[in-house]
DNA sequence: GCATGATAAATGAC
DNA sequence: GTCATTTATCATGC
């Protein structure tokens, strides 16, 4: 009984919702500006989750699906990434 | 702050492709005789692993790594609950 | 029909 | 042992 209660409530959370625009902006921003080494540390995830208005524990999916998706094809992301790259120069210069 | 880069067992940009054991998910049997004797202890002691292995078809290895992996997925579970009811 | 977020096996650091 | 990961798979959105 206890079982199927939890699996039910993980059922539940498997539901699965995209995040809003905004949300991806800032996840995509530090993607592309730590492209190098996209590992952001515990404190830069609670910030991000914070500023995402999700769950640390959302911020590491995004990163590690982003991570493998990337590398796995980086040509299909290669707009993206100029769209970004472009972005944070403009940021930078102001 | 810049991260230094020491957990990550490797750069993102590798170019080492380790051979790695392809993931096979457990078939519905097997979940659920790990799934009853987790319930009786989250620690499984050497015994009952080899014996479950066997009875599973798996590797004790494999076993064990699911205890660990289900251990970590309970703490986790535990921690969302929380941040559910307690809103952050 | 793929894009995307979450979960399930498997590895490695410590 | 924990725990942050990698990778494939699952389930959903659109």
């Amino acid at each position: 009984a206890v079982m199927i209660l939890r699996s039910r409530f993980l059922d539940a959370r498997r539901k699965r919702r995209n995040f809003n625009k905004q949300a991806t902006e800032i996840l995509n921003e530090y993607f592309y500006s730590h492209l190098s080494n996209p590992y952001p540390s515990e404190e830069a995830k609670e910030e991000l989750a914070k500023k995402c208005g999700i769950t640390v524990s959302q911020v590491s999916n995004w990163f590690g699906n982003k991570r493998i998706r990337y590398k796995k094809n980086i040509g299909k992301f290669q707009e993206e990434a100029n769209i970004y790259a472009a972005k944070t120069a403009v940021t930078a210069t102001n | 702050v810049f991260p230094t880069n020491t957990h990550p067992a490797s750069c993102f940009f590798e170019g080492a492709p380790r051979t790695r054991k392809k993931r096979c998910p457990y078939s519905k049997f097997q979940i659920r005789e790990l799934e009853r004797e987790f319930f009786f202890n989250v620690y499984i002691n050497k015994e009952k692993r080899l014996q479950l292995s066997r009875m599973l078809n798996l590797t004790d290895r494999q076993v064990k790594i699911w205890f660990q992996n289900r251990r970590m997925k309970e703490k986790k579970l535990s921690r969302d609950r929380l941040q559910y009811f307690s809103g952050n």
